[in-house]
DNA sequence: GCCGGAATCCGGGGATACCCGAAAACCGGC
DNA sequence: GCCGGTTTTCGGGTATCCCCGGATTCCGGC
């Protein structure tokens, strides 16, 4: 008889084959237990937030919405829920990407059947878990300029940016620095691809967020 | 002989000849000098950082940058510093802004002689001083709604403003609240209007700065 | 020296914001 | 019931933003 409740698990992968093959290996441990199966992206950020899992076993790629951007909606509507990305990719940028969206573990799909359970113990423990192949790749890139978004801008355009938060116009901003408002434009245009933002209005929530004024 | 040093005054105001006036008046005191002359509200926050005067006489309408901007720059920057305002108006959105921007005190243009010293004496003691022809006025409006700015708005346009913080463009505003995109220019608009505010990101950095997002 | 990133400038087009004026419906208080 | 303020809608004009290309210069690293 066990004391402690199970941790409660959501698998969401489009091919039906893998999940089974996981729930199999759930099922049999103790401590687990597979709640839910979505095939897509929508289904997980839904079915995620009406039984609230523990944790959701996330294939990076499916169909309808991403692995990313559930994973990123995930994270903002049920912030308890634990997010494990799974993946064939072990190139960094994918990585980045799902682990900035707000997952807890990446894990390769070639893992072993002892790695993704300890990838999914961890990650219900709140601890992080990288496969070990990938681990290197992504410390050194993390270390680069994942720490802090604002490292993804230049000097120039944290510069500008700052105008920006300060609610200067494109062309108050050329005035200011002596440029030609084509070149401001520019920056405002590398700024919101880089942190992809899409209005002015959520430029100057980034930069408040980052620190950059008040 | 004097003991104590002399308490000393930067005057901007963009009509040399109303500069030379000042001067002539405060220069021909024991306990004050004119340590500077400046003729925009941009020279004036630059020359008060450089030589942190006691006191700065802040014409209110000035080019480049306006009195009430200069005045709320220099409040951030040079704390130490008293700013005088100047102006010929008594209507008390004026008085209301500069004070709200930093200034301690509010003198109007067509005011004696005697009164000007007065005025630049009690702000040079930390004082506060009003025009007799405006501290009424001012008082009762005080009372009224200049605690918090956003008293000035309406439930309606605060539901908007923090919409617009969040980084929503007008479409999206009004597909949430049920409402037309004209509408929501409009409560835009009455929101500019009201906090003289001229664009999306003046409205965002004003809506983190009173506590109604983050 | 070549390469890549940063910074600068340009053109054009569609979307959105900004500003003007106007008007109707609602709703609470005198 | 009239009045003032709020909320809603609309039209039109201009400015600015947003996005798509492309282009040049400069500079530091391999």
């Amino acid at each position: 008889m066990q004391t402690t409740k199970k941790t409660r698990i959501l698998l969401a992968d489009d091919h039906a084959v893998v999940r089974h093959g996981f729930r199999m290996i759930l099922d049999a441990q103790d401590d687990l237990e597979v709640v839910g199966e979505v095939a897509n992206g929508r289904e997980a950020v839904q079915v995620a937030t009406e039984l609230g899992p523990d944790v959701v076993v996330m294939d990076v790629t499916m169909p309808e919405l991403n692995g990313i951007e559930a994973t990123r909606r995930i994270a903002a509507a049920s912030p308890r829920t634990r997010v494990l990305a799974l993946s064939m990719h072990k190139d960094a940028v994918y990585v980045r990407e799902i682990l900035r969206a707000g997952a807890r573990g990446y894990l390769l799909k070639d893992s072993a059947e002892g790695d993704f359970l300890s990838a999914v113990r961890a990650v219900a423990r709140g601890e992080g878990y990288l496969s070990p192949a990938v681990s290197d790749a992504v410390l050194t890139d993390y270390r680069k300029h994942v720490t802090n978004p604002l490292d993804l801008l230049t000097s120039r355009e944290r510069e500008v940016l700052q105008w920006i938060a300060e609610g200067k116009t494109n062309k108050e901003i050329a005035t200011a620095l002596s440029l030609s408002v084509y070149t401001v434009e520019a920056h405002r245009g590398k700024i919101m691809e880089k942190l992809n933002l899409h209005s002015t209005g959520e430029l100057v929530r980034f930069a408040v967020r980052n620190g950059l004024i008040d």
